[in-house]
DNA sequence: ATCCCGAGGG
DNA sequence: CCCTCTGGAT
């Protein structure tokens, strides 16, 4: 259609081509580091996880999945109790109402099930389309977006994969950019260079094999 | 002081 | 668009 667009497209296309392939070899098995046994349990993780290590979520689900092991049981949690499991996770409040109030609609519209749709998943309290996408890409094996959390926001930025840093457009361009079925580990391979080498604070340029093809790289070693 | 696989409300 | 929610790690 418009010129522009297209040639703004074949760009971060280009681009996307040119990074993707290096980190599969960097990630074969970049994965989801929740655990998790099914889809519920992975939801719930889910929503523990904003603005919190998946680590801590780990050391929090084995006893939350204990006392709360469906949807049933976690619907009739006592507040104090359940945040009181949930509480080193950080917004303790605000996760324990999401995980009631999602586990409450789980039972009362979704007859206990986890449902398998981007628009049924973002009904649910404290579930939005990251979560969703989390969701759907690894529990249920749908691709119907791209979760992009804080390491795909930060890395989208700094390679040059998007012109608008916002989580809506940079998933939109990513799913453009990208196979389809490439999708869920197009957001882990992300996610792993962006904890393990392209950190928040010092990214570690120097021994980064992107840097020469990231713009933020080149910046920083001070390259052509 | 800054960041961690966000979402909801004003 | 902004703000708030929170504990833990560095």
């Amino acid at each position: 259609m418009e010129e522009v667009e297209q040639e703004y497209f074949s760009q971060i296309k280009s681009q996307f081509d040119i990074i993707y392939p290096r980190l599969v070899t960097l990630y074969p098995n970049a994965h989801c580091e929740l655990n998790y046994q099914n889809a519920f349990q992975l939801l719930a993780a889910t929503i523990l996880s904003a603005q919190c290590t998946d680590e801590r979520v780990n050391m929090t689900t084995p006893a939350l999945f204990a006392n709360y092991p469906n949807p049933q049981a976690l619907s009739e949690a006592q507040p104090e109790e359940l945040e009181s499991i949930i509480r080193s996770c950080g917004f303790y409040r605000n996760k324990a109402r999401s995980l009631l109030g999602m586990s409450k609609m789980l039972v009362q519209d979704f007859s206990g099930q986890v449902p398998d749709t981007m628009a049924e998943l973002i009904r649910l309290p404290g579930v939005a389309r990251k979560t969703a996408n989390v969701v759907l890409g690894n529990a249920l094996g749908k691709n119907e977006g791209i979760p992009v959390d804080t390491h795909v926001i930060r890395l989208v930025a700094r390679i040059g994969l998007s012109s608008q840093i916002t989580p809506e457009k940079i998933e939109q361009d990513l799913m453009h950019i990208s196979p389809r079925e490439e999708w869920a580990m197009v957001s882990h391979r992300l996610i792993w260079h962006g904890r393990r080498v392209c950190n928040a604070r010092k990214p570690l340029c120097e021994q980064c094999t992107l840097a020469p093809d990231c713009p933020t790289g080149r910046q920083i070693l001070n390259l052509k």
